[in-house]
DNA sequence: TTTATATACATTGTACCACACAGTATATAT
DNA sequence: ATATATACTGTGTGGTACAATGTATATAAA
């Protein structure tokens, strides 16, 4: 795998990543992490991870709460899609699937 | 469409749609900027395509030549595709179809 | 006729900003 | 000591965007 190409591609489409994540359920940043570790391409670490978060919050696509898991384990920051962040979601992915079509038709000629 | 998402999805698919276009048939930077201006994703100015295919020229990907075009017409600076540069195009053709298929997955949940 | 504008082609200097690297921080469990 | 779980931050990198420069020709407007 070609790693800097694969950090340059992930602009754009990391964020698109999660927030479809977060759109199927709530989550918090040490868990999308996890998530994405199974992904080679994807693979992100804290320091990308949690400024795109706050990003998000920043632009109001995400709202964010804190809930407390019990003794002895760190609270967990949730994120949440606001309406906002569902039809900014949804034009990232008609961007999406227009570009890997414009992609596949330029490949083939 | 969402201009400041998509200038940020370039990064790298660009690369990748060049690299693309220069292996099915040489081409010179502004035929580059013609046929990529009927893609809305793709779509990309001369600031952006002209350092990139020498960026790409300096890596080894490909090579250049010129080709006079007669009387009244500027000469065009042809681009090919070198051996390093198919077995790079390879590498990033595996990456796409992860990334897609990665991304689909995560999508759906 | 002279001037303005558009097309074809290539280059470059400066700025922006998402992601990467590396480190800080707290608390528990092994 | 080290690993796991969780969150944050300062600094650097590098591809793309903006805007401009340059030559040459053809065409439309003044």
């Amino acid at each position: 795998m070609n790693e800097e190409w694969v950090s340059q591609i992930k602009r754009g489409t990391l964020e698109f990543v999660i927030m479809s994540l977060i759109q199927n359920k709530d989550r918090y940043g040490y868990d999308v992490i996890q998530t994405l570790d199974s992904y080679p391409m994807l693979k992100t670490q804290e320091s990308t991870i949690y400024p795109l978060l706050r990003r998000l919050l920043k632009n109001g696509y995400l709202e964010s709460y804190w809930r407390n898991m019990g003794e002895g384990i760190p609270a967990r920051k949730y994120y949440k899609i606001t309406k906002l962040g569902i039809s900014y979601l949804n034009q990232l992915n008609d961007d999406w699937e227009t570009l890997v079509k414009n992609i596949a038709e330029l490949r083939r000629g």
